[in-house]
RNA sequence: GCCCAUGUAGCUCAGUAGGUAGAGCGCAUCCUUGGUAAGGAUGAGGUCGACAGUUCAAAUCUGUCCGUGGGCUCCA
């Protein structure tokens, strides 16, 4: 028994058989889509009239488990196309039949045999339905037949298997810790952000922590952009229709809009993003290549119509803040801002403490070619592609290709970021444009005295506000570093003939910058110290008739540290260290 | 947008043979002034997501819409 990841992907297409196998014993009505192992499982789709439910899952599992036990043997045969033809239409399998049809002449088609049941397949497959010991099914969706819209919808059934107990078991504490540091539950508990119905779907509120961290991470972003060369600039929310006729968003995204609003004879609209904006300002004087590259930064919010359907928690909004920027250059300066901008990248979100980043390159496919997703010169997109990848090579960092990911006006390297459960999550996206700067006449005045049409980068470095802020909750599990902790430190007077004490500490603390607040609620210590807990709160200042002698303050870090007790300043200076370190604990 | 599930006090949730609602936390008031994860008592909060329909009677049944969740499709 291999444990690699082609045996792994053997291991879970068989579960996939197993399951379909279980469901045909069961209902046998059922028709079959197809079922193939995934990064994490596997899956199976059905046609069913009536609609599975949870209980029926574990009939289901149920059942695979006696497949399991009666180590079945799983045969392949290579089978004639009409011979398979006619078994599939007396079963009345049409999806299969479907998929046959698409099979080209001469190919040899596989059939897989486990007892009672068969399927169509490539394989590969294990020796034999014992080997599955160690699955689980996971849970019940829908799912296009093939996965397209206008197709009808099936009954998708998600499960998981491994080689080892040990590692299943892991996979699904996984899941669980996921679950409870999902950035909804923990966005609540904190009160970091909220939705109401009244306001509308994915609109997010920040609730005054949430403003807080909102805040503090912007004004870094923003220090840190500056740093690196380049200039804030702000723009208006609304622009005129012809903006984005002349972008071509509107032509390509216009279902993604809000729609048009009229007034004295003008159409304006809601920006999606800030592309034109920033573009006008190239334009709003000559450039000559002297000034290139210019760099210009806003964070700005954009409003997007997303489907009601996709619609998540803070990772996907209909209204959101980006950190967007667009670098103008001339061909010789790609390659330098480029590297420039993952460099960028790479240091904001180590500050943030995540060092695990992986590169993707998003180039065009065919199929999205015939479809006519792509804007400009197909010999112009193979130049750059071409020179892009040569680019990300001459980086010397693994990287990743993702075909048909390409923007409509040019290629794009988008980061993802590993959190500590080991999860993928795309933040930094940079995207060459050669489209929009000619769309709206960009010049600048080159070395020749001629004038030239430069280059234009897109870059969001964290990406969407809101989303980095989900991110942020589920890396943490809300237990921040100091230095975006909304509250950083709370003073918890033992009695009522403290309090003075507790606010003159508190005054100072915060004229040193440091968000605090006294805990005057009328309850024990023990009560308190528990709240300041459950809230995660980096720091806890106790103090009672001896501190106030004293002049000390009783420190109790996060997570049951007691560091007994120091003076004001002492507490002060270590707190300023971590902040300025941005010590994650 | 599509399939399925779901929507009861601020929060987490009970409440099935239809008969106008409960708990814990939180909140308020009072008592208690306490050393590192919940001190006690009393009390106020809900037209049971919205709107229609069935019924003598609807939180409970039906329909539509809205929100939320799991996916699919999509994501400039």
């Amino acid at each position: 028994m291999s444990s690699d990841h082609h045996g792994l992907e053997a291991l879970r297409h068989s579960a996939s058989h197993i399951l379909a196998q279980a469901v045909k014993r069961l209902y046998p009505e059922v028709k079959l889509g197809i079922g193939p192992s995934t990064d994490t499982g596997f899956y199976y789709d059905f046609d069913r009239e009536i609609s599975f439910v949870p209980e029926d899952l574990e009939k289901i599992q149920e059942e695979m488990k006696n497949i399991v036990k009666e180590n079945l043997p799983i045969e392949k045969k290579e089978v004639f196309r009409d011979e398979l033809r006619k078994l599939l239409e007396e079963q009345g399998e049409t999806y299969k039949l479907e998929l046959l049809k698409e099979i080209p002449e001469g190919e040899t088609i596989s059939l897989y045999t486990q007892g009672d049941f068969s399927d169509m397949c490539k394989g590969p497959h294990v020796a034999s339905t014992g080997e599955v010991r160690f699955f689980q099914l996971l849970s019940l969706a829908g799912a296009y037949w093939r996965g397209k819209e206008t197709n009808p919808m099936l009954q998708r059934i998600y499960g998981t298997a491994f080689f080892d107990k040990k590692e299943l078991k892991q996979y699904l504490l996984m899941l669980e810790e996921a679950k409870k540091r999902d950035h909804r539950k923990v966005g609540k508990e904190l009160k970091i952000f909220t939705f109401e119905e009244q306001v509308g779907a994915g609109f997010p509120i920040w609730l005054p922590k949430g403003a807080t961290l909102l805040g503090m991470i912007e004004d870094y972003d923003k220090k840190k952009h500056i740093e690196a060369g380049y200039q804030e600039i702000r723009t208006p929310h609304l622009g005129l229709v012809d903006l984005w006729k002349t972008s071509g968003h509107y032509y390509h995204y216009l279902d993604t809009m809000f729609p048009p609003m009229e007034r004295d004879n003008q159409v304006f609209m809601v920006k999606p993003m800030n592309c034109p904006f920033h573009l006008t300002v190239y334009k709003n004087e000559l450039r000559s290549y002297r000034e290139l590259p210019i760099r210009y930064f806003e964070l700005a919010n954009v409003y997007r119509y997303e489907k009601s359907g996709v619609l998540h928690g803070l990772l996907r909004v209909r209204s959101f803040e980006q950190d967007d920027a667009h670098v103008f250059c001339t061909p010789d300066q790609l390659e330098s801002e480029l590297n420039n901008i993952r460099e960028f990248s790479i240091q904001l979100f180590k500050d943030f403490g995540f060092t695990d980043l992986h590169i993707f390159v998003s180039i065009r496919d065919q199929e999205h070619i015939d479809a006519g997703k792509y804007a400009g010169d197909p010999q112009q997109w193979d130049h750059i592609e071409k020179e892009f990848i040569s680019i990300v090579e001459r980086m010397g960092i693994p990287y990743q290709i993702d075909p048909g990911e390409a923007k409509f006006y040019g290629p794009a390297i988008d980061i993802k970021v590993k959190d500590a459960l080991g999860r993928l999550w795309q933040c930094t996206t940079i995207q060459v444009d050669f489209n929009l700067p000619k769309k709206f006449g960009l010049t600048y005045i080159g070395e020749d005295g001629a004038e030239h049409t430069p280059y234009m980068l897109h870059t969001a470095t964290l990406g969407s506000m809101e989303r980095f802020i989900a991110i942020l909750l589920e890396q943490y599990a809300g237990n921040f570093p100091l230095w975006i902790s909304p509250l950083q430190v709370r003073i918890i007077p033992i009695s009522d003939d403290v309090l003075p004490y507790a606010r003159e500490i508190c005054t100072v603390l915060r004229k040193q910058n440091l968000r605090a607040e006294v805990d005057e609620n009328n309850e024990r210590m023990n009560a308190k110290i528990r709240k300041g807990e459950i809230e995660k709160i980096p720091y806890l200042l106790v103090v009672g008739k001896n501190e106030a002698e004293s002049q000390t303050v009783s420190v109790r870090k996060r997570h049951r540290e007691n560091l007994g007790s120091m003076s004001l300043e002492e507490i002060m200076n270590r707190m300023h260290q971590e902040i300025d370190e941005k010590t994650i604990f």
